[in-house]
RNA sequence: GCUCCGUUCGUCUAGUGGUUAGGACGCAAGGUUUUCAUCCUUGUAGCAGGGGUUCGAUUCCCCUACGGAGUACCA
């Protein structure tokens, strides 16, 4: 292994980063930390049609949001920028003329427009038109043009794109540190175009290009651009570069059928596939809004497609660092199951410090127009984060902390609300009146004492209770949400209670 | 079509030339419980198929099937 790890993470500002994305990102972080090496943030954007705004902002604020800190990047800086590669458009221009002098590159004038006509007539007879080492002499180039005619259309100034002029028939092997040895025959490669008539080199030129100067140690990516590899391979071939050290990660499937997960299934099936909202155009949901913790979702990424080897499914940002190692990075692609997501934020919800929850709650309580201090939260969270999966689901466990029944749940009353209810709620209220320190330990013996003394069924007058108290059947141990609201409060919800359900 | 990659419970996965094939999610049952949950216990279910190699293959090799990716002047 190299003495410099350097990685990089490649989005192109094309829309909001999906999480199979992030998890590229998380990995190559957690492989650059894990061995002291730095983390870099570069965006391809060579592609000016496709180019989103917001997008750059997205990544970097989904980036933070998960505790992935950039060490060298467009915000960062850092000594091998730019590090945005539309403003290294000279360079690539530099490093595509190098390939034309030796050899290894030629250039191309088909239009746009011919290419896509050879296309359809070969399909129409069922085959593809590939633009390779078979075809490439008789198509409009500066290998199958006389040099006249070459400098004739320059002179014009007609567009042309530059491609790679890939070897007729040679074994290109390969190492990927996830899977091995790979052989491909040149033969079946097509000559790719590296340099397009815009000016703005394609992504396997600029790839190749930032990668050796920007002294990237191992590639970490997708697995989409396996096939695409030896492409690579031969790229620093011609330059005389060594190859840094690849690692081509496995796909993120959808939760059901067949394919890659997209957009659609997060709208279909109900879970986000981004991690934060993404707001322009087309809008989706995010994995922050929707109440994740970043620990969470970024330990759910982290085993999906990944694993230590032991039992351990809990892991913290350090520990990931500390145990993480491509070896263990699997082969096939991983399913992402939305359910285990929510696993996984349920088991946040009970790790994570009070205090951290509660500073998320009290956002929640203002927005629904009520406050709360951080302390009286921090009490509220503790009581009921045993009952929540996600952050959002906590103002539906406590909304009755806030405000007393407007209605009584239908169904509860008609089972939990009976003949004895009435007479046994104006005791309760004169047994809780009696009570000078309204804890939820006092009242509980307090009112279970008289429970017992009257020979009541318990499941009668606490439902009845709670009925009271909630409006439905559900909530916490029913004498901590009174010590919470108060005795004031409790006998101020009884005499409603009374007064509507009598 | 062609090229490349992959295939262990429904899902995420561990694992070994001889294992009762392990864990987690989910699901089911039981327990705890004033409600709803949580929680605890137990259970459920898997080596894609066919050939080899071998004393023995889930594990190694080949084929098939299935799945995926790529096949742009997109990344």
């Amino acid at each position: 292994m190299k003495s410099n790890i350097r990685v990089r993470f490649a989005p192109s500002p094309t829309g909001p980063l999906h999480i199979g994305g992030v998890r590229t990102a998380l990995y190559n972080y957690l492989f650059a930390k894990k061995h002291r090496g730095k983390f870099i943030l570069r965006i391809e954007d060579t592609d000016r049609s496709r180019y989103i705004k917001g997008a750059e902002e997205y990544i970097m604020e989904s980036l933070g949001w998960c505790g992935i800190r950039v060490d060298e990047g467009v915000n960062e800086g850092g000594d091998y920028g730019p590090y945005r590669q539309s403003e290294r458009k000279d360079i690539y221009s530099k490093y595509a003329s190098m390939l034309l002098e030796s050899g290894w590159a030629y250039e191309a004038f088909d239009t746009p427009e011919e290419l896509e006509i050879l296309r359809k007539s070969h399909e129409e007879k069922g085959n593809t038109f590939v633009y390779d080492a078979k075809i490439r002499g008789k198509l409009k180039n500066s290998i199958s043009l006389p040099a006249d005619e070459v400098s004739r259309l320059h002179s014009e100034g007609v567009p042309y794109v530059i491609r790679f002029k890939m070897p007729v028939n040679e074994d290109i092997e390969m190492n990927d540190l996830v899977r091995g040895n790979i052989i491909v025959n040149s033969g079946t490669l097509d000559d790719k175009v590296l340099y397009k008539s815009d000016g703005m080199p394609t992504y396997h030129l600029a790839n190749v290009v930032d990668d050796h100067l920007m002294e990237i140690s191992h590639i970490i990516r997708g697995e989409e651009w396996l096939p695409s590899l030896a492409l690579h391979v031969m790229l620093y071939r011609a330059f005389g570069w060594e190859m840094p050290s690849c690692a081509h990660l496995p796909l993120l499937l959808k939760p059901t059928g067949k394919g890659k997960l997209s957009k659609r299934d997060g709208d279909k099936l109900g879970f986000p596939v981004f991690p934060l909202y993404w707001p322009y155009g087309e809008t989706a949901s995010g994995y922050r809004e929707e109440g994740y913790f970043p620990e969470a979702f970024v330990n759910m990424l982290a085993l999906l497609g990944w694993n230590p080897g032991t039992d351990k499914e809990i892991f913290s940002m350090n520990e990931l660092i500390e145990e993480f190692s491509i070896d263990r990075v699997g082969k096939s692609g991983a399913r992402f199951d939305p359910e285990k997501a929510r696993w996984f934020n349920h088991q946040y919800m009970q790790i994570l410090q009070v205090q951290k929850i509660a500073a998320e709650y009290v956002k929640i309580v203002g927005n629904k127009g009520y406050e709360i201090d951080i302390k009286r939260a921090s009490e509220l969270v503790e009581m009921v984060r045993g009952r929540v999966d996600l952050i959002s689901e906590l103002w539906h466990q406590t909304d009755f902390f806030f405000k007393g029944p407007e209605i009584y749940d239908e169904a509860a009353v008609k089972k939990r609300w009976k003949d004895d209810s009435p007479f046994q709620m104006q005791e309760l209220r004169s047994v809780l009146k009696a009570i000078i320190s309204f804890t939820s330990d006092e009242t509980e013996r307090e009112v279970k004492k008289w429970i017992q003394e009257n020979d009541y069924g318990m499941g009668d007058v606490l439902n009845a209770f709670r009925l009271i108290i909630v409006g439905e059947l559900r909530g916490p141990h029913l004498f901590d949400i009174i010590a919470f609201i108060g005795k004031e409060e409790t006998l101020k919800r009884l005499d409603k209670g009374l007064e509507c359900l009598s």
